[in-house]
DNA sequence: CAGTTTTGTAAATCGTGATTTACTTAACAA
DNA sequence: TTGTTAAGTAAATCACGATTTACAAAACTG
C-alpha cells in the first residue's frame, strides 16, 4: 500500500538520490575541493565509498549534480519587455527549495577537471536556450553578456558574499540589474 | 660601479622578488588550489622552502601577490562622461605586461583562506577609491556594479573562457560594456 | 684565512582526501 | 530456512602538496 513513504533500510535508488541531493547542496555553497565526499555522503546519511559505486567519481558526481540544477528554462519563461525586471527580482529574491547554480559555476571555474564540465554544460543547458530564445543580431554574445551579468552578481552576492550586494538588496541595485539586461535585450 | 645588473649567485631579495613574480603569474591562470609551490618557485629558479621563509606561508605569498597586482588606480584616471568608453577599450585590450587581478579574485573566491583576503583586498585597493571617485547618490553600490559586470567578463574572457568573449571581442560586446558601464556612471 | 651568518637545497614530515579492497549485513527468492 | 545477491561499512591504499628539518655551500667579517 504505502509505496512512497516505505521506508526500507537499504535502497540503492534512495541512497543515490540521497547522495545526489546533498551534492547539490554541498557543491553550491562549497568550493569544490573543499567539498569533500565525507561532508557530502555524511550529510545524505551514506558513505563517501557509494559516491564510487554510484556516480563513478567525484567529478561525475558533479556533473550529475550541476546537470540537474542548470536544467531549469527559468529565464526564457518571461514576455520580451518584461525580461529585465522579472528576472532582476528573480536575482534578488531568495528561492527557498530551489538551488541557485551560479555558485557551483563559479566553483567550477577555479578547478581544471571541473571547468570542462561546468563550460559544456553551461553552453548547452543555458546559452544556447537562451541563445534561441533572444534570436536575431549576434544572439551568442546577447546570451553571454546576460550571463555574464548574473556571475558577476552571485559571485559577490553567494560566494565571496560582498557588502551592496548579499542579503536583502537596495532598490538601486535591482534596478540596475533589470536596466542592464533589459538593455541587452533591447539591443536587437 | 655596477649596482643594478650585478649578477651574484646568491641574493635574497632578488629571489624573494622573483618568487613574487612567479607567482603573480601562475596565480592569474591557475586555480589558487593547482598552483604548487613547486611549480612557482622552479618557474622563480627557486626552492619550495623559500616560500616559508620569505613570505610566511603560501596563503601569506598569495596575499602580498594580489596585493601588488591590484595597486593600480587604473579605473578612475579618466573623465566621467568618457568612463565607458575607455574602461570597455581597457577591458578588451592584451595588456602586455601588466597582469590582470580579476583572474586571481575569481580564484581565490575558490578557496576559504583566500576568499577572506581577497574580499579586504578588493574592498580596500579598488572599491574604497571606486566609491569615492564615482562620490554621490548610492556610491559604494554602484562600484560594486562595476566589479561585479568586470568580475563577469573576466570569469568568462579570461577563466573559463567562453567563445564570444576570449580573445579578440567584437564591437557588439564592447560597445555592450561600455553603455553597461557608462549607464552606472551617469545614474546619478 | 678562520669563523660566522646568510642563502639555498634535499629530503623527511604531516595531513588530507579520493578511490579501492575486504568484509559485514540486510533483503530477497526458492 | 537457507543460500545468493545487493547494499553498506571500515579500513587500507595511494598520491599529492605544504611545511619543517637537517644539512651544504656561499658570502661576508675581522
Amino acid at each position: 500500500m504505502n509505496e512512497v513513504q516505505d521506508i526500507r533500510k537499504r535502497d540503492a535508488a534512495r541512497t543515490r538520490e540521497a547522495i545526489l541531493v546533498a551534492a547539490q547542496q554541498v557543491f553550491s555553497t562549497r568550493p569544490y575541493g573543499e567539498a569533500s565526499l565525507k561532508e557530502i555522503t555524511a550529510q545524505a546519511g551514506a558513505n563517501p565509498a557509494l559516491v564510487s559505486r554510484y556516480f563513478g567519481s567525484k567529478e561525475k558526481l558533479f556533473e550529475e549534480a550541476l546537470s540537474e540544477v542548470l536544467d531549469s528554462g527559468l529565464l526564457t519563461g518571461v514576455p520580451r519587455k518584461d525580461f529585465g525586471d522579472a528576472v532582476a527580482r528573480l536575482f534578488t529574491s531568495d528561492p527557498e527549495g530551489r538551488i541557485n547554480p551560479l555558485p557551483m559555476l563559479v566553483f567550477a571555474a577555479a578547478d581544471k577537471g571541473t571547468q570542462a564540465i561546468a563550460v559544456r554544460l553551461l553552453r548547452e543547458s543555458t546559452l544556447k536556450p537562451l541563445e534561441a530564445w533572444i534570436g536575431g543580431h549576434d544572439a551568442e554574445a546577447r546570451a553571454a553578456q546576460i550571463m555574464a551579468i548574473a556571475t558577476g552578481f552571485f559571485t559577490y552576492r553567494l560566494v565571496l558574499p560582498l557588502a551592496p550586494f548579499e542579503g536583502q538588496v537596495s532598490p538601486g541595485v535591482r534596478t540596475w540589474l533589470a536596466r542592464s539586461l533589459q538593455m541587452i535585450i533591447d539591443a536587437d
